[in-house]
RNA sequence: CGCGGGAUGGAGCAGUCUGGAAGCUCGUCGGGCUCAUAACCCGAAGGUCAUAGGUUCAAAUCCUAUUCCCGCAA
């Protein structure tokens, strides 16, 4: 098939990649725009428009899609099909209807949970046992179209939004192909979504991982998880920014109020929370690298009450 | 040239302002105590103080350039 691919994170390299192992014929890739990022400001483009070029595809970057004239440059390509995964533009009505046969998006959650930007991190903290992925036929709504293939899968313990983001990446993948597959031979089942159970996240914000103490150790525990490796949680000592990327809930009781650092030895550092206390394990302290909580303990002095 | 922090035995830090013998808390190794120990006591090894120049009688420390790491902002 004549494909136009679109997307834009690490998340949608590997379905890029497996339609192009599929044999199918990527005749455009669109991605956003280069952007400048990380320290310096150097301009840096998306993962999908890297991938792209090593692959020697034709790479379009509107700022816009829906721009007449950009909608005018897709149908020069008169795709069969449009294959979305975390684009990050709404796409008009005029370019769903291009293709010959539809524009499907892969969408890393169980339809209709979780429409939106975010919905990997959300799964990881709310706390939930399975995610997934859903390849659904676009409409002109936020993530309501038609249902075709789902997968699911379960989180580990110590799940993070990152790791999950590769789980899903990669049983998204191949979930898009085998879909594109079914769709080509007319094999695919359209499943409506029941509305009535529809929930929506948004885009993850970096002040979420400014860490609430009066929440249980529980929830505050799938927060770190489910913002790790980005934005990642954080709270505040001696001053300085302390982000922590990994503790644990333990339920316990003490007189201290929450927020407070109710136990402190060589190796461990707890915080007493709404319910339960935090055992901080891994952390890093604005301006210096990650490091296990033992050896942050060595160089930096921390006692009982404080934060 | 977006703002800022940092590089010191294996780990985390102090020392830098105000040049003058390489320190601290751990870890490692050896020994001791103990029913026993991640506890305690004694001892030891281990460092081109990121790199390259410069100033000086003398540089981890002051000056210049470079490399690498990290936080923020976007």
């Amino acid at each position: 098939m004549r494909v136009i691919f679109m997307g834009t994170p690490d998340f949608a390299v590997g379905t890029l990649e497996a339609v192009i192992n599929a044999g199918h014929e990527v005749v455009l890739v669109v991605t956003q725009p280069d952007k400048p990022k990380g320290r310096g400001n150097t301009m840096t483009p998306p993962p999908v428009k890297e991938a792209a070029l090593k692959h020697g595809l034709e790479v379009f970057q509107p700022k816009r899609v829906r721009n007449p004239e950009c909608v005018e440059h897709l149908r020069e390509f008169n795709p069969d099909m449009i294959v979305v995964a975390a684009f990050g533009q709404i796409l008009p009505k005029e370019i769903i209807d291009m293709p010959k046969y539809c524009c499907i998006n892969v969408h890393a959650s169980l339809l209709p949970k979780y429409r939106g930007a975010a919905p990997i991190q959300w799964a990881v903290i709310n706390g939930d046992e399975t995610a997934g992925v859903t390849i659904m036929r676009m409409d002109v709504g936020l993530d309501t179209g038609d249902m075709i293939e789902k997968a699911e899968v379960t989180l580990a313990e110590d799940e993070t939004g990152g790791s999950l983001f590769d789980k899903l990446a990669e049983v998204g993948a191949k979930l898009c192909v085998d879909t594109m597959a079914k769709i080509e031979s007319g094999e695919a089942v359209f499943t409506p979504q029941d509305d009535s159970l529809a929930t929506h996240v948004g885009m993850i914000d970096k002040s979420m991982g400014e860490i609430d103490f009066a929440k249980s150790a529980k929830e505050i525990e799938c927060l770190i998880r489910g913002l790790n490796p980005w934005p990642s949680a954080y709270t505040h000592i001696g001053g300085k920014t302390l982000k922590i990327w990994k503790a644990e809930a333990l339920d316990k009781k003490t007189d201290f109020k929450c927020g407070q650092v109710c136990f402190v030895d060589k190796k461990s550092m707890h915080i007493q929370t709404g319910d339960g206390v935090l055992s901080l394990k891994e952390v890093q302290l604005e301006g210096k690298k990650r490091m296990e909580i033992d050896a942050f303990l060595r160089g930096f002095a921390v006692s009982e009450g404080d934060l």
